[in-house]
DNA sequence: GCTCCCTTATTG
DNA sequence: CAATAAGGGAGC
């Protein structure tokens, strides 16, 4: 065991951003389940656009600059829509209709970046996440939910076993996209650098430990070390660190990520490109703490000043 | 409630 | 057709 050299963690979050949104008029699903245990008062509401937590500012929330990044083929209208989605009537018979959010580049560079560091987000997190992305709590978490199992299937494919590592496998290199491959070469961060999921918090009994288990990450939650609690223990179970998150006020979110400043945040970068990451952040910046923010963009210089928009 | 997992259905 | 958001079931 000890560290493994090339963790290949998992792919990229989506692979073909093709989000370049031209959403007329992104509606988004109505999953407005009541999650009562959102205690988010505004946020909650599942339609992004709608009902958008932010007073008003919503469309510089994530105005999904004309990514010019990912579209590679279509240009997307004027309008700028978060995401946009997608309901189609029923088909026929009583079959539900299905409604397909197309996540914007925006969202998924900030779903990324986060997935990056934890895989398991609890409350607080995710409000804060959705908040800023203005998705849904039901968005947020089932993507989460999406990415791990991606993850788990693309290593699996990938790790057969646990052998074949470090010998150069061409198969890795094959498939492995890079964390994140984006069209447009946004983030290439091909592998090449730090591994990005290395210190995770794949903290997950289910899982196999085998991979993840490096116990690399040393997080340091704020003087709570959470490392230690129920995060190594194999036990882990969600429901615990729900409880015990929802404890800790806002100020114990404050993780102090230590591991790979060098590739973290790559989602600073792309977002300073594409022009984007001001709005994020600075709709941001009016809802949460400077740390906070940090937080969710560790590398980024907070210039920011919450009213200046 | 949450998760994992499989499946369905949409999207490009 | 691949990717993936979301539905639903099962287990805790």
């Amino acid at each position: 065991m000890s560290a493994d050299p090339a963790l290949p963690q998992c792919p990229p979050g989506p692979k073909a951003p093709s989000s370049r949104d031209s959403s007329p008029m992104p509606e988004i699903y109505g999953a407005g389940e009541n999650y009562a245990s959102l205690q988010m008062s505004s946020a909650e509401t599942p339609h992004a656009e709608t009902v958008s937590p932010l007073p008003s500012s919503m469309d510089l929330l994530v105005q999904d600059s004309p990514d010019s990044s990912t579209s590679p083929r279509i240009k997307l209208p004027p309008t700028s829509g978060e995401e946009r989605t997608v309901k189609k009537e029923d088909t026929a018979q009583g079959k539900k209709q299905k409604i397909r959010t197309v996540f914007s580049q925006t969202q998924l560079h900030v779903l990324n970046d986060r997935f990056q560091r934890q895989k398991y987000l609890n409350l607080q997190q995710m409000q804060e996440l959705f908040n800023i992305l203005n998705l849904s709590y039901k968005q947020v978490k089932t993507w989460f939910q999406n990415q791990r199992m991606k993850c788990k299937r693309w290593q699996k494919n990938h790790w057969p076993k646990e052998s074949k590592s470090v010998t150069q496998n061409s198969t890795a290199t094959a498939e492995y996209p890079g964390f994140y491959s984006y069209h447009q070469g946004y983030l290439r961060n091909t592998s090449g650098n730090l591994p990005i999921w290395s210190n995770q918090t794949w903290n997950n009994p289910n899982w196999s430990n085998q991979i993840w288990n490096s116990q690399s990450w040393s997080n340091s939650w704020n003087g709570q070390s959470w490392s230690n609690h129920s995060w190594t223990s194999q036990t882990w179970c969600p429901q615990a660190w729900n409880n015990q998150l929802q404890n800790c006020g806002e100020e114990s979110l404050q993780p102090q990520i230590q591991f790979q400043q060098n590739s973290i945040s790559n989602l600073e970068s792309i977002l300073e490109t594409s022009g984007e990451s001001h709005s994020v952040i600075q709709q941001s910046a009016k809802y949460f703490s400077t740390q906070k923010i940090m937080d969710l963009f560790p590398n980024y210089s907070v210039n920011i000043q919450p009213e200046d928009v």
